[in-house]
DNA sequence: TTGCCATATATAGACGAACGATATATACCT
DNA sequence: AGGTATATATCGTTCGTCTATATATGGCAA
């Protein structure tokens, strides 16, 4: 395939970063609520997936501050990160729509 | 995560079995087609898939033909398989609505 | 004042699923 | 004879997420 379809893990962090930029343990939070509590992000793939997005150009560093002596550093999407979410939403979306009608034809005539 | 959220290849093999039994090969076609040509099963992908899938319960062996000399081994669904698609399905729709409506917050209000 | 929980980032190792490549075999077409 | 389509199967690699662990601060409760 020439372009891989993103894992759910790293879709709903770039959603999280479509409302405006966040850090990383915010994004956590965001992406707990989005989801109606049912994806837990893991510290563990959260860190790994901001390094791995960041280095394809899709995120990017906004800015850093310290609050209570502790760093925050916040990520916001790229314009690139952005088509990219689009594009993963949209795939989502038709691939949602092809089961459904499956599952249940007359669905599609509606 | 309780339930790993299913990838796109397994999705797609569900997705064409939602519509009837169908064999391995037969397979690879529906889904090029379901998908607008946008995903092409491997052969290597495929068939641990299927066996995959059969040891979980979602699908089950329908049948076996002869076919000009060549075996067919058709699958169906089963109830389980069914109702995991349906939840899948449901998923992809949720996350591609909560990021469209990140991605432009105006849909959102229609 | 000690311990636990929430906040916050980071890395190592394991694991599951898809990938590319390769294998086998038949039928059809040129 | 050789290439393409049909049809199933397996091997080794890669990639992303997972669990687990590490470090550090602040607030709260026992």
């Amino acid at each position: 395939m020439t372009i891989r379809p993103m894992q759910e893990a790293t879709f709903m962090i770039l959603t999280a970063l479509a409302g405006g930029a966040q850090h990383g343990y915010g994004i956590v939070g965001e992406v707990t609520d989005i989801s109606g509590g049912r994806v837990r992000l893991r510290a563990g793939t959260l860190y790994t997936a901001l390094d791995r997005l960041k280095s394809d150009g899709l995120i990017d560093v906004d800015r850093e501050e310290i609050v209570d002596n502790r760093l925050r550093r916040y990520y916001r999407l790229t314009p690139e990160g952005g088509r990219r979410l689009a594009a993963e939403a949209a795939r989502l979306q038709a691939n949602a729509r092809a089961a459904m009608k499956r599952l249940d034809p007359g669905l599609g005539v509606i």
